[in-house]
DNA sequence: CGTGTAAAGCAAACAGTGTTAACAAAAAGT
DNA sequence: ACTTTTTGTTAACACTGTTTGCTTTACACG
């Protein structure tokens, strides 16, 4: 007895009517332009309505940056799956910075909200774990498969990391010059790179 | 005819009052902790009082941005000035991790601050273009006197601060492994950083 | 065919935010 | 004593995320 709950093909359609307005409203102001009223007035229903899909706020900002970690990841096994073992980490290094400068807005709300939840006490969501940490698993591999023995892969793919990270975020914040950042430079960058964890 | 105006001392003194109540309450629960009404009544004041003394919420964030960087650029200059130029910029990694690391909120903020500004269209904060360009030109300066010749100092130099800005922010967002960074890692860091600006 | 029941959606309200506007108190000069 | 200017406050506005309670809808069963 009762209503019948919706399918659950309705159930995902609303759900990513939903996410698609947060999605355009996350890309127009970032994270701080993010309101649930907004959102909801986006897909034509009431701010209250947004709950029956998603548990708050925090949630739908966790399925954003899932969704650019999905797409950072998929960029990074594009651009390294048909190249050679030789380039695969130049291609590797091209493709973070250009997916960092192409989609700063995803970019910086990834890893913020990773420090944020850090900053708070809470571990690592369970639902971010395995996205977030691909990224570096893909650079391991490419530097296994170069370096030959797997042993010191591990701290030379997080010396990498470390490098391009810090020139996404510095290039994002425009404290670096403005010259745009070229492709032979993220290659010396890679070449230099050493270990140190 | 009128009351007369506070002096410069008691203003400045109340001011001060303000911002220790506000860094207090910054370093415990970070910048979204950090609420006028909060600060308020650790001052023992109405909020709307401090609007007699700074313009607005933006206003207090951006001095506790600027002591950041004023404690940083000062750990740097401590770290460098009593030091053979030779061991210069392994002294300034050391010191820039350090602090990033004993002071994550601090780091995190004024970094955040400058990437939110230019994120909005500001250009870039007047009482900060000097503070937020010291630590890069003490960097300079020490890659100019170990390398010699002063032309290729500033690309070298800005390879090693996003080697370092990368490793403070993944440090501090704990998506490293959570050995601690060692002196000689940041030393082998520094070793291994090329110009690719 | 009603009728009870459970789901879907929503308006109102709550507690919080930064900030504006209007007002009270206090201290100086005439 | 009165006026004027500065300091501080209280009340209010326009927001925010979220809780509570209500209304509507649609199914299932007697």
């Amino acid at each position: 007895m009762g209503r019948k709950p919706m399918t659950a093909d309705q159930r995902a359609h609303m759900r990513s009517r939903i996410l698609d307005a947060a999605r355009e409203r996350f890309l127009e102001g970032g994270l701080d332009g993010l309101s649930m009223r907004g959102i909801a007035s986006k897909v034509g229903v009431s701010s209250m309505t947004l709950y029956l899909y998603y548990d708050s706020r925090q949630d739908i900002i966790r399925h954003i940056v899932a969704e650019g970690f999905a797409l950072l990841n998929a960029a990074l096994r594009d651009a390294t799956k048909s190249a050679p073992a030789s380039d695969r980490i130049e291609r590797f290094g091209e493709s973070y910075i250009k997916f960092a400068l192409d989609n700063p807005r995803y970019y910086a709300a990834m890893f913020q909200y990773l420090a944020d939840s850090r900053a708070q006490g809470e571990d690592i969501d369970g639902m971010l774990v395995e996205p977030s940490g691909e990224a570096l698993g893909i650079l391991k591999n490419a530097v296994t498969e170069v370096s030959g023995e797997p042993g010191g892969s591990d701290k030379r793919a997080a010396t990498i990391w470390c490098a391009l990270h810090g020139l996404a975020m510095l290039s994002i914040g425009g404290q670096l010059e403005p010259h745009s950042i070229a492709t032979e430079d993220v290659r010396s960058l890679i070449a230099n790179a050493g270990p140190w964890l």
